[in-house]
DNA sequence: GTCCATGTTCTTTA
DNA sequence: CTAAAGAACATGGA
């Protein structure tokens, strides 16, 4: 579930309560959220201190003091949250983690999401796509230049860019005016200068609201996102666009709903 | 029972 | 061969 606004705003409410943290114990209650199969993750962070915690594209990356390092990916309905180490234990809580006097515990009913060790050497880099929130508007229109795709689905592509999702690509779309139907490589350098700008904006502001909560997601702190009443185009079928008044429309690009508005983004360029 | 869900990866098709 | 499309993963809510 969790997009770039969303990770992003859980490292924040974490970082305070955990960097510098001594990790004083690890309970690993379901292994295989753990890869790779049968690493020994209680093992590796025993004893060790939290020396940073750190957002790349959907993933939150712990750095240990050993220079080791693991990511925790929320999938669809993970959370990480800071409970006190006595507190009642959520069902499909597979994780817990003790440190700086808080527990740490990773929980996710459909098990999309997952902890992956990384260890002191590997980047876990390669493949990643660019962070949105930096990326440059020459740089995005090489990436998009190189598929023949719809932008919608191209923009999902986390080869392509690191972060977005359901949510936010449609937001962003609305925002560029876009149609989600254009394909990526045929998008005039004017339209991708829109679409680099619309990115940037929608973040900025999905993440001063402390991200969406659709149902599943929630902060380290339990606390729900507020920009999911922002939402200008997501979960907004049939509702009146709050530019013009057109209803939304939601249609099915590559397996995923998709909102937009048939009149601020038509499929031609005006 | 049905359909749908903030995501990714593996398999199949073109 | 590669890019794109489709299926699968697991659970719960409407």
């Amino acid at each position: 579930m969790p997009e770039l606004p969303e990770v992003q705003t859980v490292v924040n409410t974490l970082l305070p309560r955990l960097r510098g943290a001594v990790i004083a114990a690890v309970c690993v209650r379901r292994s295989d959220v753990i890869s790779p199969a049968g690493f020994d993750f209680e093992k590796a962070l025993a004893a060790r201190r939290i020396a940073q915690i750190a957002r790349r594209g959907k993933r939150i990356i712990f750095q240990l003091d050993s220079g080791e390092r693991f990511f925790i990916h929320l999938g669809m309905t993970g959370r990480l949250t800071l409970q006190a180490a006595d507190a009642p234990l959520a069902p499909h809580t597979h994780v817990t983690i003790d440190a700086g006097g808080v527990q740490v515990r990773f929980t996710d009913p459909r098990r999309f999401g997952g902890i992956w060790w990384l260890g002191a050497d590997a980047d876990g880099e390669h493949a990643m796509g660019p962070e949105p929130l930096t990326i440059r508007p020459a740089a995005l229109a090489r990436r998009l230049a190189r598929t023949k795709r719809v932008i919608k689905s191209a923009l999902l592509d986390q080869q392509l860019i690191a972060g977005l999702g359901n949510i936010y690509v449609d937001e962003a779309l609305f925002t560029a005016g876009l149609h989600p139907q254009l394909r990526a490589d045929r998008l005039s350098a004017a339209q991708v200068r829109r679409l680099n700008r619309a990115i940037k904006q929608v973040l900025r502001r999905a993440l001063r609201h402390r991200g969406s909560t659709l149902r599943d997601y929630r902060d380290a702190d339990g606390k729900a996102g507020e920009f999911t009443r922002l939402h200008r185009v997501y979960d907004r079928a049939g509702k009146p666009c709050t530019h013009c008044k057109t209803p939304i429309v939601r249609i099915v690009i590559g397996q995923r709903s998709t909102h937009f508005c048939p009149n601020c983004q038509p499929a031609r360029e005006v």
